[in-house]
DNA sequence: TCTTCATATGAATATTATTTCATTTGTTAG
DNA sequence: CTAACAAATGAAATAATATTCATATGAAGA
């Protein structure tokens, strides 16, 4: 296995540290989508989504075809399935109740938001 | 599978998004270590090692175990070498030549780091 | 070619994350 | 209890990243 993970991996695991990137990936699981209608569906500017479809689609993340005017991007399913499937096991084995991962008072603002998930908090 | 990826795996990758992170999770696939050891190891102050293993704990990547003065943490090698092994799976196919990862420019300076990595450059 | 639509880019501004340093908390042995 | 060591915390300073807005590029049809 490769060493010097610190630097190899950085782009890789940052590139997917942003809700904005994340939110793509996941509209994109249900298909591909062109640049507009990404912006329309996560109500985002179009120039957001193009600067944030970039880090993604040099990651592999996403792959991209034209078709006419348009841009399609699609899914790097393969990858991304499964990342998905290991982020939902690593969850429920290792941050499986609330205490364990949130502290009270974040719980609670989560609570607010509605969101009933383990994993996001504000870092420190 | 759970939906809103956006916001559940935020926390998740983005600890993982810290070259100070990635090395100490490098370093702990030798075996567990106290903080002084990391830090020495690492060559970083002692108090950003503890800043930036709170994160990891939290999410479950390291464990943790008080031993007389000393805390030992330990790897999650359960996730984390099933995590950085399909992040080396991903690379090899889907970032597998130089021009497909990077720009001339970005290879050039990798070089200069003598890093034969793909994946580790500025954003966008 | 010219116009229109779709996407990409650049640069400034705003936001968020990291680092540092001083201090505090916690543990153990004397 | 106190001293000595180990680790954690807080907050200011710094650095990195994201967002926005204006503009540029690119494609296709008239």
């Amino acid at each position: 296995m490769k060493q010097n993970l610190s630097e190899t991996c950085h782009l890789f695991f940052s590139t997917l540290s942003n809700p904005t990137r994340l939110a793509i990936l996941e509209l994109l699981r249900n298909g591909p989508r062109n640049v507009s209608e990404i912006s329309e569906a996560l109500n985002q500017e179009q120039s957001m989504i193009s600067h944030n479809l970039k880090p993604l689609e040099r990651c592999g993340f996403v792959f991209s075809e034209r078709k006419k005017k348009q841009r399609f991007y699609s899914l790097n399913k393969e990858t991304m399935e499964q990342l998905f499937k290991m982020f939902n096991y690593h969850a429920k084995k290792f941050c499986p109740t609330e205490g364990k991962c949130l502290t009270t008072r974040e719980l609670q603002e989560q609570k607010k938001k509605n969101a009933s998930n383990l994993l996001y908090v504000n870092r420190y």
